[in-house]
DNA sequence: ACTATAAATATGGTTTAGCATATAAAATAT
DNA sequence: ATATTTTATATGCTAAACCATATTTATAGT
């Protein structure tokens, strides 16, 4: 799940402040959860994943595979995954408004 | 999410103790949880989901009515629901295995 | 009514998430 | 190379999850 989250985030090319000031906690804890140092709190990590534009499903465990499929080929996959931060485009990305402030 | 979980629970037919001691947890922590009085860590809320057959899904925003859509009909939508816990049914839940003991 | 089980509340103690700040290490840009 | 940004680590503090136990309140069965 740490993965998911940190490839969420990459996805919108934010930083760990970045996404951390959008939902008040600090890049340190960002980091400490990414690198799976700490364990959030479910409301902490409900907030991370929706201000990532995703959200949490309870799904029986039967219709799972289903589920992911249903994700898999629905969804554009973006490329963008790992690419380093900053890299040389301008293209928009749909969902992002900004790339940052400095 | 509370609601799901209790929900769940009930499909189950199992009491709080019962829920808490498939995975450690004191009836008064499933208790606190239920009644939105405790936040649970994300780990301890993926151990109560999953020893009730369900499982969390992190999904897109834009999918997630499809994905609940999903769920609705590939689901039997069990009737248990709000009944009586040791209401006067003997018929096999499928699912179910024993009631409690104690 | 009474009995038994389930659920909620209370107290006290331990662990850890979460906050703030500082700093070090790694990655990126110029 | 070197400056800049990002990420990871460390310390001290506070709030809350979590544990154990006891008790109360509510619900269900007889």
């Amino acid at each position: 799940m740490r993965r998911d989250l940190k490839a969420a985030r990459l996805q919108h090319r934010w930083s760990q402040s970045e996404l951390g000031q959008r939902i008040g906690l600090p890049q340190t804890h960002i980091s400490g959860i990414e690198t799976g140092k700490i364990v959030p709190r479910f409301d902490t990590l409900l907030e991370l994943v929706r201000v990532l534009n995703y959200d949490l499903l309870m799904v029986p465990r039967r219709l799972v595979p289903a589920a992911q499929a249903l994700i898999r080929d629905q969804n554009p996959d973006r490329d963008t995954e790992e690419r380093p931060l900053y890299a040389d485009d301008e293209e928009s990305e749909g969902q992002e408004q900004r790339h940052d402030e400095r």
